[in-house]
Parts: C-alpha cells; structure tokens; sequence
DNA sequence: CGCCTTGTACCTAGGTACAAGGCGGTGCCCTAGT
C-alpha cells in the first residue's frame, strides 16, 4: 500500500488472496496479478467478484469479442484486478497494451514458480522482470514455500527493490510425518492398502509418473478400493470432473501426478500418500502440505524406495544436460558454422557422428538448454522428434555456463535433500522445518515417526519399523 | 536411473533368455483446419 515491493511468504490459509485484493480495493487503477494456471486465475476472479470487485481473467479461452471489451475497461481505469499468465505478459499484443493500463501494483501468485518453473519449463516466469521494469510499478510476490534460496531467487529475478519481507511461519503442528521403507511395487501396496483400510477421510496419493499413477488406480481397484487416477495426459473434461468430486465426495481417493496441485483447495484432506517421492523438498512439503489445512489431524507419509530417485534424476538430466555435452555440441557447431547464418541439422545424425550412446533426445535436451543459453536460435523446437531436420542459428560463438551451472547444482541438490530427508534418523518436522530456514523447533517435536509418541502415535494402528 | 517393450538368438518351431532401445512431469500460448 506504501508503494514498496514486497515479498510474503505465508503458509496455506493466511491470507495471500487479501494481499492483493486489498490494495485493488483501495488504490487508484489497477492490481495486475500474475497466476500459473487458468483454474487458480478463475478461481480467484470468482472470489474478487464475490467480495464485490470488479475483476477479469485474460486468457486463450476467453473469446475476441470479450478481450476487447476487457481490454477497453482496463484502459479506461475501470478495472481493479486484472488477472494473465505469465506467458500473456510478453506476448506482443498484450505487452504493447500494456503501459495504457493505470497499474497500481503487479501481484505474483505462486512465486515459487519463479525458480521452480522458469529455468526451463515455464521460460516465460524469468522474464516477468522486464515487464516490472517497464511499468515502474510495485511488485508483490507471494507463495507459502521457498527455502531461503529461493527468496533469494524471487526477489533478484522479479527484480525486488528493498522488499518488504514478510516471512510466515513453515510448521504445521496437526501434520504428522512419517516415511516408511517400501522397495518394490508389491511392498509399497501393501503398506498402501493397510493405511487405507483405517482411512479417515479426504485422501490423495502422489506417485511420479503417469504410468506409475495407473498401475496404483489399478492394483487398488482390483482389491475393492476404488480410486480416480489424475495426470496432465488425460482429457481436460475428465481432469475438470475429477477435481470436482475430489471436492464434493465425502471421502475421495485421488491418485495423481504432480499435476493434481496448486488450485486443489479442499480443505478436510485427512492424508497424503507418497507412492514416489518428488525431486525437491520444496515440492515435497508442497504435496504433503495438501493435507490438514482445516487444522485438524493430518498425515503425510512417504513411501521411500532409493530406486525412485532415478527419474528425478532423469528429469534433471533432460532439463540441465552437463556441461561437459553442451560444450561439446556448441563446440562441434562452432567448427562449422558463423554467427548468424542459418543451417540444417539432424540430431540422431549428431548423436552418431558425437558417438554418444542412447537415444537422439540426449542432443534435443542439449539443444534445448543451449537456446535457453542463447548459444543457439531454433524453430520449433518444442515440437521436434530425433528424426526431424532442425533450421539452427549459431547466435554466439562463446558460451556463458555461470548461471546455467549453478542451476544445475541445485537441481542436484534438491535430489540429494529428499534423500536424505527420507533416510534421515532426527525428528522428521525438525529437518523439514531447517531445510525452510526455520530454526524454531528444537529438540523433537513428538509427533512425527522418528520422535514415536504423542497424539499422532498410533493413529492408524501400524508403526513404521525402523 | 530403472521400467517396459521389442528384437534376436536359441535350436528344432514355440517357448525362454537376454540385449538393445525407448521413455518417463509440470502449462501457457494460438493457428489451421474441421
């Protein structure tokens, strides 16, 4: 409201949502607020509208004819919350429209994003900076979980100017932890199984591959449990009416993907079941953190199987090839080709002219990373296979691996702490808590199975055997 | 990294056994063609 830029980090039920809706009920002009997903960005205009502010959503599925009339408001002042995507921000047309806009304030939702989603995935978040640089207007970040690191990320990649920092609390008192050895499929269902035959409520087990989420839905339903599986490769209809009974059913059971999150807002979830642990604590205590945002009871068990860290390091692989291989294509390109002057280029001829072994998708992944580098300029890209002749431009003959490589450590890291998390011998909430910087609890907290006593002992009748 | 599928050798014809290779998560965008 003072005009300064701000960062918030506040747990689930806080009051992110009245950080932006305040400031666009009592400045002049308009909160633009920028969301990942058009479910959060319609659920969030739904509620601004309910609490009687004039709010739109712009997106792809809004049609022509209602974007103008949106648009005209907005340039007439008329609007006092505004919600895109990221992606929206830098599309020509919009980022043009743009400085007609009266904006009071920029609102990032979710800014973990930021880190989590920009280097690779979502490109479009490392560039909303630019678009703060442009408007001169303040920046509010929000998002109930970022490590010390990532703040730090946030603040330098929106470009935050003396932030106001406002750093909730990380723990969840009425969330129990517990992580149970399991090797093999057989293993974790029936470890499964015995927690659902007690279940108390609202369930969701996460598991980290589509396939994976399929063989759980399966095995569950042929023993008399029946349960709806969720993952980004099924229709958006079916996606819509499975969120929607997770929400209405009085005791649902959910297997899903990473992609059943952010915007799942039920708050009487009585477990989360890791089948798969993710590739960061970060998104670890995300999921889990589904669970008991109603303050009651809760618990969050992982399934731990070192097996599993190989996808995540697979993904980490695909979305930071080494240094090593992007310098040696870069290399091979370099030998050939002058800044700026276009070329075919096929990678599966690569790969066996590099003698690397395994698939073409290594040097697609290596291809990708040096565009994102701005080593190198393709079209379309996204889209190729390995058989697929690409249009490349070299656009520079040096290679700049700075920020690059430090990413890549991270990425590696972040493996490495679920780990350790899973295989850890302290109390389970402690090293949660210090991996989000926070230093408050001390000694065990007796509640989770490492500490073994307490009101969360016994819950469900079985202990985890150490 | 670890899985699942596909391919090949086996040696006597349809299984088994093992090697090679492919593939795995997350969403916004908008255009062309129905």
């Amino acid at each position: 409201m003072a005009g300064r830029d701000a960062l918030g980090i506040l747990p689930t039920g806080a009051g992110k949502t009245v950080c932006f809706q305040l400031p666009a009920h009592l400045l002049p002009g308009t909160v633009l607020v920028v969301s990942p997903l058009i479910s959060l960005m319609e659920d969030q205009v739904g509620r601004a509208k309910a609490v009687g502010l004039r709010a739109e959503v712009l997106n792809a599925g809004v049609p022509e004819s209602r974007r103008r009339r949106i648009l005209r408001d907005a340039e007439q002042g008329l609007l006092q919350l505004l919600l895109v995507s990221p992606e929206r921000l830098h599309l020509p047309r919009f980022s043009a429209f743009l400085p007609k806009i009266p904006i009071s304030l920029i609102a990032v939702d979710e800014a973990h994003c930021v880190s989590q989603w920009g280097h690779d995935f979502r490109p479009a978040y490392l560039r909303i900076g630019e678009v703060r640089r442009r408007l001169r207007a303040p920046v509010l970040a929000l998002t109930a979980t970022a490590t010390g690191r990532v703040q730090a990320e946030i603040e330098d990649r929106l470009g935050l100017e003396r932030p106001v920092r406002v750093i909730g609390s990380f723990d969840r008192p009425n969330l129990v932890w517990e992580v149970r050895p399991a090797a093999g499929h057989g293993r974790k269902m029936a470890e499964i199984r015995s927690l659902l035959r007690r279940r108390a409520g609202a369930t969701i087990i996460y598991a980290a591959t589509r396939r994976a989420v399929e063989a759980v839905r399966k095995d569950l339903a042929g023993k008399g449990l029946p349960a709806i599986a969720y993952h980004a490769g099924l229709p958006d209809p079916v996606r819509t009416t499975v969120q929607g009974g997770f929400l209405d059913d009085p005791m649902p059971l959910v297997v899903a993907t990473n992609a059943f999150g952010m915007g799942i807002d039920r708050a009487d979830v009585r477990a989360v079941i890791h089948y798969q642990l993710p590739g960061s604590l970060e998104a670890y205590y995300q999921e889990a953190g589904r669970a008991g945002r109603d303050g009651e009871e809760a618990r969050c068990i992982a399934l731990f199987d070192k097996k599993d860290r190989g996808i995540h390091d697979r993904f980490a692989e695909a979305s930071s090839p080494s240094p090593k291989k992007l310098r040696s294509v870069h290399r091979y390109i370099v030998a050939r080709h002058s800044v700026g002057v276009g070329f075919w280029l096929q990678p599966g001829k690569l790969r066996k002219t590099l003698g690397w072994a395994g698939g073409a998708r290594e040097v697609l992944d290596v291809l990708k990373a040096l565009c994102r580098s701005k080593a190198l300029a393709i079209e379309g890209l996204e889209e190729a296979g390995a058989a697929d002749s690409l249009f490349v431009v070299l656009r520079s003959s040096t290679l700049d691996l700075g920020e690059y490589d430090l990413h890549r450590s991270i990425e590696q890291a972040q493996n490495q702490a679920v780990q350790e998390y899973a295989r850890g011998r302290g109390c389970r909430r402690g090293s949660l808590l210090r991996y989000f910087g926070d230093q408050s609890l001390r000694g065990p907290c007796g509640r989770c199975d490492r500490c073994q006593k307490g009101p969360g002992a016994g819950l469900f009748g079985r202990r985890a055997n150490n």
